[in-house]
DNA sequence: CGGAAACTTGAAACCTTTCAAGAGTCGTGG
DNA sequence: CCACGACTCTTGAAAGGTTTCAAGTTTCCG
């Protein structure tokens, strides 16, 4: 196993939570300048992995919740048989750690998709926070709750036809980055074929021929992992 | 699911969460006795509803976390095409309202499948109370990291074949329903054929099939409604 | 008692998987 | 710089699990 300890990087930058590009989307969003000062304090920034390596691994004791800075990251469990399960693709600004809360014992592992930079806001940091940044409690809750309600949409989603599946992965990929100021038609896949299958609950051979086919019907261009959205209506009208 | 083991709260006899027989799975589990007072203070105990009514709306504004006391419930939402799919069945004990968790607006409407009867924190004393009992709102926390878990066994769950998900469903539910005291070989399903597919992704007919088949295989008796459990260990065997 | 709803059961259809073989890609080292 | 091997991806054909359709039966409830 290689969870390599993290190269903690030198910030004559001082980047921080106020001054973070991803202010409206990570933890910070709901607070005041006051309280994202209290926050910053907290925060360890500047920690950064490479692809494969884990965030945390199922079974880890809850350190704190993490917050993707910039790359990409999976979430996946393993069943009885130790066969892998992808439950959440992360993107910047995204936090992590929500499978540790009913037991402080993480559910879940959290992979580098690619490089990965992240902060972390430790346990004890943030339960000390609490008493003094009410509103804290209050938004990450909220962030909970953007885990279920994520969560809701794919169960419902893999009960749908596998091209609607696919369909509606590629969309919802492309909303949420255009959200993070990347190009919403034009995006690499950080997920190879047999991951969007476990993901999606589709063979890997399914996800190939669905893409083919998405290309044949003028919808995008696909190489390997690079997308190019060419009829993001039509896409959206798969997946009514 | 047969539950009349809570009766209706009655004046004389003064129920309240310290002397309620759910206070190890529901929200005073990790309480001391004075923080159980001052949740008791705050819950607003004795709602009851019948089969079909709606203990809250997809749309609602959060108004508080509800407890099952008696009964069973299911949480629903609807898709694009006004298609239902059910995400969970609670039990007497659990907790509902994680759905509005995001927005404050319930995600998911939750329908009483036989009479329920059930307690309210009202938002505002929770938020009250969060102050004064620390450990409220790190056992709502809790709660709400089992929702996940159980999303998460779910995801995985349908992605098997069909025997095994209806297996682990009479697992799961003959295991909770021991865990509040009663009969775990001995059950009234409070879904329906239909609703059961629902929840797994099967269709009604593969419901009805399955049971027949593992009835015929001798693990267990099933009359309508009613589920007798012959070999447990079998039906454990299916999904390994 | 009668009608609606829920359930069972068979047969055919269908979507997706599995299997398998071949092509393309990437990184490494000679 | 090319060759090699390990992966990943593509693609066809066959197999298989579940669904759909449909008809018949049973149950529930007014």
């Amino acid at each position: 196993m290689h969870t390599s300890r993290c190269s903690q990087a030198s910030n004559r930058l001082q980047v921080d939570c106020s001054n973070c590009s991803l202010e409206t989307l990570c933890l910070p969003r709901g607070l005041s300048r006051g309280e994202v000062n209290q926050l910053t304090q907290a925060v360890r920034r500047g920690n950064t992995l490479q692809k494969g390596d884990l965030l945390y691994r199922k079974g880890d004791q809850f350190r704190g919740f993490l917050a993707i800075k910039s790359g990409t990251a999976k979430i996946v469990t393993t069943d009885a048989e130790g066969g892998e399960h992808i439950l959440d693709i992360l993107l910047p600004g995204e936090l992590l750690g929500f499978d540790a809360l009913a037991t402080d014992i993480h559910n879940c592992s959290a992979v580098a998709l690619e490089t990965v930079s992240f902060c972390e806001l430790p346990a004890n940091a943030f339960e000390r926070l609490c008493g003094k940044v009410p509103t804290l409690f209050r938004e990450l809750f909220r962030h909970a709750g953007e885990k279920f309600d994520d969560d809701v949409r794919l169960i419902i989603l893999n009960k749908r036809p596998a091209e609607e599946r696919l369909a509606a992965f590629l969309i919802s990929l492309s909303e949420r980055l255009q959200r993070r100021g990347f190009s919403p038609l034009n995006f690499r896949l950080s997920l190879n074929r047999q991951e969007i299958g476990n993901y999606l609950d589709l063979a890997l051979a399914t996800v190939s021929r669905l893409l083919r086919q998405f290309q044949d019907d003028g919808l995008l261009i696909v190489n390997h992992k690079s997308i190019q959205i060419l009829d993001i209506e039509g896409l959206r009208k798969i997946y009514s």
